[in-house]
DNA sequence: TTGGCTAATATGTCTAGACATATACCAAGT
DNA sequence: ACTTGGTATATGTCTAGACATATTAGCCAA
C-alpha cells in the first residue's frame, strides 16, 4: 500500500498533537521525510504547505520547517446570501424593499468605500424575513457606477443577490459590533430600542473599485458559526 | 520568460472577473489551458487547485471545471491569543484572575463539551485589560482531565495562552452573539448592564476528548475584523 | 568588532509522464 | 420508459529529477 499527501499529512499533525515534535521545534526536513514514508519529495511538499497553510507549522527557506510556537487558529466564516441562509434554516425567505433613493451618502461610508464626500450613493433599506419574521435589516449603499443603464428593480431581486451574481467582487472586509437597536431599527424589527444586535458591517470593492458598503443588523440571538 | 503558477491563477481569474468566463460557464480543461500557457498540466492543476479552494471556481472529474455561479464569499477570522491581540493594538496588557473554582458545571456547558451532566469542570474568570481598561471579560470552564499533575497557576499564566501552548487543540467552533450585559459583566467591566456586548462562545476538543468552553464579553464598541 | 561576501542548504516550483478515481453519457437489455 | 452497465474523459495524485530562491552560517577584510 503505498501512501498519498494526507496520509503524510495525518501522520505529521498526528505526531504534532502527540508532541513528538514540541512547539517551536524543528521538524525533519522533506528528503528525510520522502525517504522515512517511501514517497516522493514533492508529496512531502505537499503535506507541509497544506499544513502551512492552516497554521499549524512555519516555514522557512534555509532555515527550515518548525511547529508553530503560538499556533494562530484560523477560522473560516462562509458568508451565503441571506436567501441561502435562511433557506438553509428550513424556513421560508422573503423580503421587503422598504427604501430605494439616491442621494450624497454619509461621510463615514464615503469615507470607507474610498469616494469623494459628495458622491451621491443609491442607499436602499431591504428587510430580510425567516418565516415572516424580520431576520436581518439591511441599510446599504451602493455606487450607482456599477450598475448598468437600466438599473434592476430590487423590488424583484435583493441587491445582495444581483451583486453577487452580476458584478465581480474583489475583495473586501467584514466587522462583526454588538450595537443597541437605534429607533429606527427597533421600529423595523420589531424590538425595542436599545436591544443589542449583532451588527455586520461590509465593505466590497470590485475591478472598477468601489462597490458598496452594507451593514446588516441581525434579529436578537442571531448567532454566527465558525468551525476551526 | 516563463510563467508561474500564480501567473496562471492570476489570469484566470482576471477572465473570470473581466466576464470571458461567465458565472456558471465551463473553462476550458486543464490540458488546454497548459497548452495555451505553455507549462505542464501540473502547473495549471496548482493554480486551479487554490482557486477552488478560495471558492471561485468549482471542479468536477468528468463534468469539467466552472465558474461558481454563487461565489460563496469566505473570510477568514485569525483568531490570537488576546495578549498578543492587545499588545498588536500598541495598548500594554494584564490581566487578573477573579475566580478559579472546581465543581459542577451549568448543563449548557457541558452539554457543549459532550461530557456527563454531573462533571465537575475547574471554573475561572478572567479580565483582561487593556491600557489599564477591561478588554474582555472571560468565563472559562476546563475539563480538569487535560491538566497536567501540578496544575498551572493561571494567576502567572493566562488559561488561554497556557492552553495553546500546552495542549493540542484538534478542533473547535466558535459563535458570535450580542447580548445585554449581565450584572456580573456590568460590574466587573464598569458598564450598565444591558449594554450590548459582543460576545464570543468557543468550543474546543482535544486528542483527548473535550477540553473548554469560554465565554468571552468583549468591551463595548470592539470590532471583530475580517478581511475576503 | 563590524561589515559584507560566499557557499551551503532547505524550501519553492516546474516538467513530463504515468496511473487512479469519479462520473457523465450512451447503449443495451428488461 | 426505466434500469443497468460499460466507457470515455476530466480532474486528482504520484514520481523523479531539475532548477530557482531565500536565508543562514561562516569567513575574511577593513
Amino acid at each position: 500500500m503505498t501512501l498519498g499527501w494526507e496520509d503524510v499529512r495525518a501522520e505529521v499533525l498526528r505526531r504534532i498533537h502527540a508532541r513528538d515534535w514540541a512547539p517551536g521545534a524543528l521538524i525533519p526536513g522533506e528528503e528525510a521525510l520522502s525517504v522515512e514514508f517511501g514517497v516522493a519529495r514533492a508529496t512531502v511538499n505537499r503535506a507541509l504547505t497544506a499544513l502551512a497553510e492552516a497554521g499549524v507549522i512555519e516555514r522557512k527557506k534555509r532555515a527550515g520547517t518548525r511547529v508553530a510556537a503560538l499556533p494562530v487558529r484560523r477560522a473560516r466564516l462562509e458568508i451565503p446570501v441571506i436567501r441561502l441562509d435562511v433557506l438553509g434554516r428550513g424556513l421560508p425567505y422573503d423580503f421587503d424593499l422598504l427604501t430605494d433613493q439616491l442621494g450624497p451618502a454619509p461621510v463615514p461610508v464615503t469615507a470607507r468605500l474610498g469616494l469623494p464626500e459628495a458622491t451621491p450613493l443609491r442607499y436602499l433599506e431591504t428587510l430580510h424575513l425567516s418565516g415572516g419574521r424580520p431576520f436581518v435589516f439591511e441599510a446599504r449603499w451602493l455606487n450607482p457606477a456599477v450598475l448598468p443603464d437600466p438599473a434592476p428593480d430590487f423590488a424583484d431581486i435583493s441587491a445582495n443577490e444581483w451583486l453577487v451574481t452580476h458584478v465581480s467582487l474583489v475583495s473586501g472586509d467584514i466587522a462583526f459590533t454588538a450595537e443597541p437597536a437605534s429607533l429606527r431599527e427597533a421600529e423595523v424589527m420589531g424590538v425595542d430600542p436599545g436591544t443589542p444586535l449583532l451588527v455586520a458591517e461590509r465593505t466590497t470593492h470590485g475591478t472598477a473599485g468601489a462597490v458598496t458598503f452594507v451593514r446588516l443588523a441581525h434579529a436578537p440571538g442571531h448567532r454566527v458559526q465558525m468551525t476551526f
